[in-house]
DNA sequence: CTGTTAGCGCATTCAT
DNA sequence: ATGAATGCGCTAACAG
């Protein structure tokens, strides 16, 4: 009888519907510890604003954050395996790790979202974030905006101490296969430089002799632009990621010509919002949601940019 | 009684009121014709998502459309007078039929939210749009991106019949103005070109000998990329507005090299959302939502993007 | 003007 | 299994 109805084109009012439920629904949000990490503080605060605006439709989060090293993150595990709850947030920085847990936490049969990189092969849970690859030869063909035509490309790698998903070496490759594809671009050369986070005062003039363009693959482009403005090295154009404050003071002065923005927020919000629409709204919600490769430069950017 | 209760940090169950008070929400939907018109189509497509997200709230949309021309245009004003609703999303083409008409409708004090061009110089009522001299500012940097470093530019105005809002205008004003402020860029210099819609076949070669980047300050960028492919004149940059279908076409043949969209689809979008955030939800609404310039080349088109 | 009550559409529980 | 009753939190209509 209830199915015939359902049948002929009847829709569940879905504010009677939760009223009648009368029920919370319960979010774990399974990320790195934000604090002093200017990128996934952002990630929080689109979290905590679909927090707020979905609180009145019965959204309550539960947030399990890690520490930098694989220790803490197995021990965030066993917490939130524990865990009851209807939806899983969760930002995978170690991979092997991540792996097993996502293995251990399907059997739950809980929807997950993944955000900032997916680790999902076959494309089970739902992915917030970038392309990657897309977003590195994208930065190709911004280094290819020469004032010259010959062009020395230094690739500049400054990787944390503790390896993750390596988000970075997908952008090297995107940025190399732009070139590929362009043979006509031929007068491009390229070098590769890796430090780490803790090695800093490891830069030097030899190092940038000669060099046209610097791509830095991920979030650090600052270190090259402040090490450059130090030694009064000028003309040299800097393309890098994410919108941090010490990348935007360099932007703004000129030394940093291009960022590409991850909207961090936006990714946090969607996250949110996409298990929203599918346990509260029961709607029927794209699996992955790529964040448009945003380019920015000195004169679009803009502080108080609302997102969403 | 009721008023102590409010005051110690009640907060209704917005469900429940909806619920209870079940009632529609009628918005009107003030829009020129969309037919044939790819911007105003996005417009409505993003209207329309909003709508269907929203129609479980109680969201009803009524649409009035108007013509490319004031006869039609005051038509419909009398329409938009005489309907009763909850909320007016609105699209000032006409500017001295629209402010007078606005004038009108402030005494009905209904919200309105102005989508596309904000004609309200004193901010009385909400706005999603772009900050349009900015955007032209932007170009003027793009365009700064030269292969040599003497450069011609051509700014080249194809303009509708009827006169509207002149946000092209700005645009151009903002376009000089980048280069005001950096007056290292010595040796750029312009110059402009107006013809009519219905007068592109005055294009010709003559207009384009000893230029190297062209700005088209509208959505009408295919119309000169156009011109110069048939023509076979290569390495001339292109700077133009809107991911028209022409447009694109142009971009990925490497033609056009930029264009700042506009996000149309998230304009509509937004404008409905604001009214229901206001009326439905009875929040705390921006007053002014600015769409991000959003910097388009052909490595970061994605024709199925997602808007919020 | 304050207090009470019916009912919005649905899910859950209890009774059949 | 199917049907009827209760209540989710609120608003509007009504009663006092």
């Amino acid at each position: 009888m209830n199915a015939i109805i359902e049948q002929y084109g009847y829709k569940r009012n879905i504010l009677a519907s939760n009223l009648a439920l009368n029920k919370k629904f319960h979010f774990a949000v399974f990320l790195p510890q934000y604090e002093n990490l200017e990128y996934w503080k952002s990630q929080i605060a689109g979290i905590e604003k679909a927090a707020v605006e979905f609180h009145k439709f019965g959204i309550v989060l539960d947030y399990f954050f890690y520490d930098f090293n694989e220790v803490s993150f197995k021990e965030s595990v066993k917490k939130v395996l524990e865990f009851d709850c209807d939806g899983l947030l969760f930002a995978p920085i170690f991979y092997e790790e991540s792996v097993r847990f996502l293995k251990e936490y399907e059997k739950k049969n809980i929807p997950i979202v993944m955000i900032d990189s997916n680790i999902d092969s076959n494309n089970k849970h739902a992915y917030v974030g970038q392309d990657a690859f897309q977003s590195g030869y994208l930065a190709g063909r911004l280094s290819s905006f020469a004032v010259k035509n010959e062009r020395q490309i230094l690739i500049f790698k400054i990787t944390r101490e503790i390896e993750s998903t390596s988000v970075y070496l997908q952008r090297i490759d995107g940025f190399y296969s732009f070139f590929k594809d362009h043979d006509e671009l031929t007068n491009f050369k390229f070098s590769e430089i890796t430090i780490k986070d803790s090695g800093i005062d490891q830069l030097n003039l030899e190092m940038f002799s000669g060099i046209n363009s610097v791509f830095v693959p991920n979030s650090r482009a600052y270190i090259v632009a402040r090490f450059l403005e130090q030694n009064s090295i000028k003309g040299v154009r800097i393309i890098g990621y994410d919108l941090l404050k010490e990348n935007i003071e360099y932007l703004n002065k000129g030394v940093i010509d291009f960022l590409i923005n991850q909207r961090p927020e936006e990714q946090g919000y969607m996250g949110i919002a996409h298990l929203y629409k599918k346990l509260v709204l029961q709607e029927a919600v794209e699996n992955t949601h790529y964040i448009p490769l945003e380019i920015i430069l000195k004169e679009n950017y803009f502080p108080a940019k609302k997102t969403v």
